[in-house]
This record gives structure tokens, sequence and C-alpha cells, in this order.
DNA sequence: GGCCTACCATACACCATTGTATGTTTGCCT
DNA sequence: AGGCAAACATACAATGGTGTATGGTAGGCC
């Protein structure tokens, strides 16, 4: 539910505790995502939100300054615990640069709980990017800190920095792409595991068999 | 503007007059149209119509029951339209598969004027699928149309299904994944081609050289 | 030239949602 | 135990959107 930890002092509730005290501001947070999980941006509403928190309005309007703040606050926290998990992928690094590859593509493809609420949270943002620069520009960050992150583990594999660029930009791509497959709330299963074999096929076991002029 | 012709009578005006007789119903379907390109479908608001119109919303109510009706009709007319885009590429069949595919890719990936507008209007569209199942079920529809085109194509080239249908999942992602990256407003020219170079160098002008088990 | 119908305007009722102002309760702190 | 501030409730104004009912107008057709 929590796409990141709550900072609220001990005193205060967190959602943790099943008993009924005050609400913190990351309760809040933490609603307006689920809330966005299912039924994007356009689902955070203030009042449906305190509906699904037992509260009035008046709770909110203490904890932020109007609806804008909620969703520009929901928004950066998600990207600062996007970073994290980058940054925890960046640290993979083992003296197998296959396996480390395999890893990070079965972690960035493995959607199964909180990574699907996950996964559909950044499809809403991306959708929500195309009306706000500046959602537009911290998912830009974003992309380029995963794009980054492909380059450099298909680096160690291709010794090639154009072929590690075209895999890399390739394969994030159709990962993105098969964001839209995956959010459907049928989605074919067979496309759960389609990637990460590709990758493993055609690039981890034979990384020296794709072509480059 | 229009991405389907209108099928409106003579007598009545179409949105290429410019003199300021009445409007039918098509007409409103492309302001709708216009109005999801730039502002998704929430833009999609009657009275915006209206005014983009120079009319009141008087006239709507004369040509549609409800906004769910516009809102319906425009997705299936699109649809309709894009299937027959699916049937004129499938039409493409020469005695060179390889000019043939690399034909289709262009035309899938060269985003200018009235394209980029489609697919703006594509993007919005899978948001709208991820809350309705309606929506959702013709989006699947025209995703499975797209990989039949896709294999069909990469299947003269490489002869094998298996890696046909392989390499054609890989890039029709990517091609969806890319469209996230290109409807942004200041999106890197760079990324135009990308994948249509991609695609030329690894698959087309190399058609053996990637690997299968 | 009259008329009938397609097309549009006007006016009203209604609902969802936001924001604001102000009153009320809870609980820590000393 | 009492006070003070955090946390919440309540009531009200304002906005923006839909839908409906009904009246008005223009243009093809006989």
């Amino acid at each position: 539910m929590k796409n990141t930890p709550s900072k609220s002092s001990a005193r205060r509730k967190s959602s943790e505790d099943s008993g009924s005290t005050r609400l913190t501001r990351d309760d809040w947070l933490d609603a307006a995502f689920a809330a966005v999980v299912d039924g994007g941006f356009d689902a955070v509403r203030v009042l449906s939100l305190a509906e699904r928190l037992q509260v009035t309005r008046g709770s909110f309007y203490w904890h932020f300054e109007d609806h804008a703040q909620l969703v520009s606050a929901l928004v950066t926290r998600w990207c600062e615990a996007e970073r994290l998990e980058h940054k925890r992928m960046m640290a993979i690094h083992t003296d197998d640069p296959r396996a480390d590859l395999a890893l990070i593509l079965r972690e960035a493809l493995d959607y199964a709980g909180a990574k699907l609420e996950n996964m559909r949270f950044e499809l809403a943002l991306r959708g929500l990017g195309r009306r706000s620069p500046e959602v537009a520009e911290q998912l830009a960050a974003i992309d380029q800190d995963r794009m980054k992150l492909f380059v450099d583990k298909f680096m160690r594999i291709t010794q090639d920095i154009m072929r590690a660029t075209d895999l890399a930009a390739l394969f994030y791509l159709a990962v993105v792409g098969s964001y839209q497959a995956l959010a459907r709330p049928h989605s074919p299963a067979v496309m759960k595991d389609f990637l990460g074999d590709l990758i493993r096929r055609y690039v981890i076991e034979h990384p020296k068999a794709s072509p480059r002029p």
C-alpha cells in the first residue's frame, strides 16, 4: 500500500496500527496512492479519500494546503522511492554480469503484489505527465536514471557502448510498452515472463550473436 | 484533425467548408478528437467543445444522447479507421519483404502532423482503457491486429514462426513504449528514428545474425 | 411563399467537488 | 488538573459540469 515508509514520529499513528487514533500526512498520501492505483489521478478526490479514511475533509485541509499539494507531494514521494530502488539495483555488481542483468530484469518485470500497484501508479503518472510539464520533467529524470542503469549493465556484457545503448533503449522501451499490456485487468499470463525470457535467450545466453555493422 | 472522412450528406456542412452553416455529428466528433489529442479524455467537455465550435450545448444534445455516447462513438470511429490502416499495411506485399517491413515501420514510427495527433489519441485511449472494460477490449483487438501484421511481415524474413513472433512482440512493445517518450512536448529528436534504424540494422540488413537456440 | 423539420439557443434544476471559516475534541506536557 | 496546540467536525459559499425542457430560426421542398 505504501511506497515509502512513513517518517511519522513515534507518538503518531501510522497505518500499521489498527487502532483508530488520529491520522498523519503519510496516511493521506497512502490513501491517495491507493486511489491512483485503481482509478488514476482523477480518482484522487478529497472526499473519497476522507470516506476511505473514516474522517471528514477537515482532516485533509489541516495536513495539506490544497488538492494540488497532495498530488505534488505524492509524485515526489514516489520519485524519491523509485530512485532509491535504482540505487539499490545499481549496486548489484557481482563478477557475473549476465546474472546481474538477469536479476535486475527479473525485478523489473516480476509484477506481483506491491510491484503491480507500483506499475499501475507509474502508468497513471505517465498519463498525468502529458498535461503537467513538472511531472513530465520528473518522469524524464526517472527514465534517464533507468536508461543509465540498463546501459551500464549491458555494457558489462557487450563491451560496446553503441550496442549497449541500443539494446538498453530497445528493451527499456519494450518494458515500458509491456506495462500497458500488463496493466489490463485480464492480462495474458504468457506476457508475464516474455521479455525476461527474450533477453535471456537473445542477449544473455548468446551475447555475441546479435549483429552490429 | 479528422481521423476518418465524414459521411455527411452533401447538403450538410463538413469542417472543410469555412462557411458558418450548421454543424454535423462528425464535426462534434472531430472537435472531441482534437480535445483528446491535447488534454486527454478529461478535456472532452460538452461546453468546451461547444465554445470551440462557436455554438451552444443545444447543438450537442441534438446530435448525441449524452456525453457517454460521444466518447463511445469517438472510440469506435477511431478503431475502425485504425483497422482500415492495418488492412492497407497488410496489403503491402512486394517481392522484397525487407523493404515491405521497412516501409511499414516507417509509417508506424514517422510521427508528423496528423500521425502525431493519432499517437497522442491512442495514448489517451490506453489510459481510458484502464478504467473501461469495453475500451480495453477494443484496444486489445487493435493490438492483436497489429501483432498479426508484425508477425506476418517478420515471418517473410525469418521463415521461423517462433523467432518472428518474438521479434514482432519485442518491437511492437518497443513501439508502444516509444509512444510514451514521443508524446512528451519536448521529446528528444534523436528518439524519432531510433527504432526504425534499430530494426533496419539488427533485423532487416542482417536477418540471419540474431540468435535462436 | 408557406411549412415542416433539422438545427440551435435559452433557462433551469441538479450534482460533485473544492475551498474556507469557525467551532469542537483529543491528548501530551508540565 | 488544566492548558494549549494538534487533529478533526460542521456548515457554507462558489464553481463547473451534466442533462432537460422548451422556445426560436433557417433552409430545402412542394
